[in-house]
DNA sequence: GTCTATAACCGGATAGAC
DNA sequence: GTCTATCCGGTTATAGAC
């Protein structure tokens, strides 16, 4: 159509960017994936009903996405999208340590809801170690990295006062924490997962309680160790002699 | 999938003793299972390759075990089994919680090393709250109950000094805290895992440390927020039973 | 080189004959 | 209780179309 319909294609580097109509197909094979997901679960879910409501032939579904897992993938990054929308701007107004942690995580059960089933069954493969959609896997860490920022920006903005060493390692362990109730809402068979809710009220006041009790003189051994363990989980996601610094680097 | 099912035995067996026939087939295909499993890992096991490496047709394995899920409910059991072989006799001589905590974990790694590569796969399934295999599934409980067990005689066993209502608790949340371990265990990629171990020698000092202060009088409510914690836990394998209408159905 | 489609393959699971 | 035959769905190979 333009005369420069030719796209900035840099010379040598692979080319990654998608001509205009595969990415429409792509979107359209994504949303009818996350429309039945939400409608008949993970399992209930073939691919060919997913290429068949897309219009496109099976082939093409695994020509976008390379296997049903990858679709998860991209569920993240929209669940992580939605929920960062959800609660953002209501952040701005509150400084209480307790009320946006509380904001933050309900926010998170709010928005994935209509996923609920479908999380359920997509834990399972989250939780293969070696599969690539591991939470602590390589493949998920730019959206565990935005979700960590997140709750950065809950700690950072609150008024709470967090001794330095505590401050650096907090927004990794709320990240853990957050993992737990996630962990908790997918098993919750309760109705509206009101066990979720209330167990997020409990789990907060209690946690709000020792970071704050964290200053104490008698705790710091404990703050360290809690430290420690940050920086274990951290290592996992290195296969072992590799040096430090994973989470910062980008490719 | 259909909940109702509470054993994998065969049959509805009119008469209350499986044949010893039966018997002897149901273990061949077991011992095989587990020793490909440990060969070639869950995925690299193939229902076929265990039928005709325990010289049964495919659909013999089936009658015996309704799935290959249901193969890992007999790995949970043996598992346990060796745990408490392996530590039971060496606890008898030691007071010091921490000691024997220390003992208790490391030999639930030490003795889950053969399966280790098999563990990641397996925490897959296991983590499916719809699977009977998830860890807080119904089929579950009496392997949880029985290493729950453990702990306790962990604690009681020692000479530390816990409050009643924490004592009561504390056996539920250690095997939380154990969960934890095994968790970071199947993702631990480090040399003979001395990362777990690691992870275990600095967690548990922390642990033992927290239940030595669970007794000030200013930590008392964190005390209570814990053993609310596990009180919901509990909660989840019951499918909400607090008189409200339930808005889901089984197939 | 980008995209689409058809026809397999493989392994988990089931039906039903014996 | 044991088998064979078959289904079903994720995945792959491959042959073209644009």
């Amino acid at each position: 159509m333009s005369p420069s319909d030719v796209e900035a294609t840099p010379a040598r580097a692979p080319s990654k960017a998608p001509t205009r109509k595969g990415e429409n197909t792509r979107n359209q094979i994504l949303e009818t994936a996350l429309r039945l997901f939400r409608e008949r679960g993970y399992d209930g879910t073939t691919m060919r009903a997913v290429a068949e409501e897309a219009g496109v032939s099976l082939g093409s579904a695994y020509y976008y996405f390379r296997s049903k897992e990858h679709l998860i993938q991209a569920y993240y990054q929209r669940s992580h999208d939605e929920h960062l929308q959800d609660c953002s701007g209501r952040l701005g107004s509150e400084r209480d340590l307790e009320a946006r942690l509380l904001l933050v995580l309900r926010s998170k059960i709010d928005t994935s809801a209509p996923y609920h089933r479908f999380a359920g069954q997509l834990f399972r493969t989250a939780s293969d170690p070696d599969s690539p959609l591991s939470p602590f896997s390589e493949e998920s860490l730019p959206v565990r990295r935005q979700a960590t920022e997140l709750l950065q920006r809950v700690v950072e903005g609150s008024d709470a006062k967090v001794t330095p060493t505590l401050a650096q390692e907090l927004p990794g362990l709320l990240w853990l924490y957050l993992m737990g109730i996630i962990l908790f809402w997918v098993h919750d068979r309760s109705t509206e997962c009101v066990r979720t809710y209330r167990l997020i009220d409990r789990t907060t006041e209690l946690v709000v309680r020792v970071i704050g009790l964290a200053s104490m003189p008698l705790l710091r051994p404990l703050v360290k160790s809690a430290v420690v363990l940050t920086t274990e989980l951290r290592r996992l996601a290195t296969p072992d002699h590799l040096g430090e610094a994973l989470g910062e680097e980008a490719p």
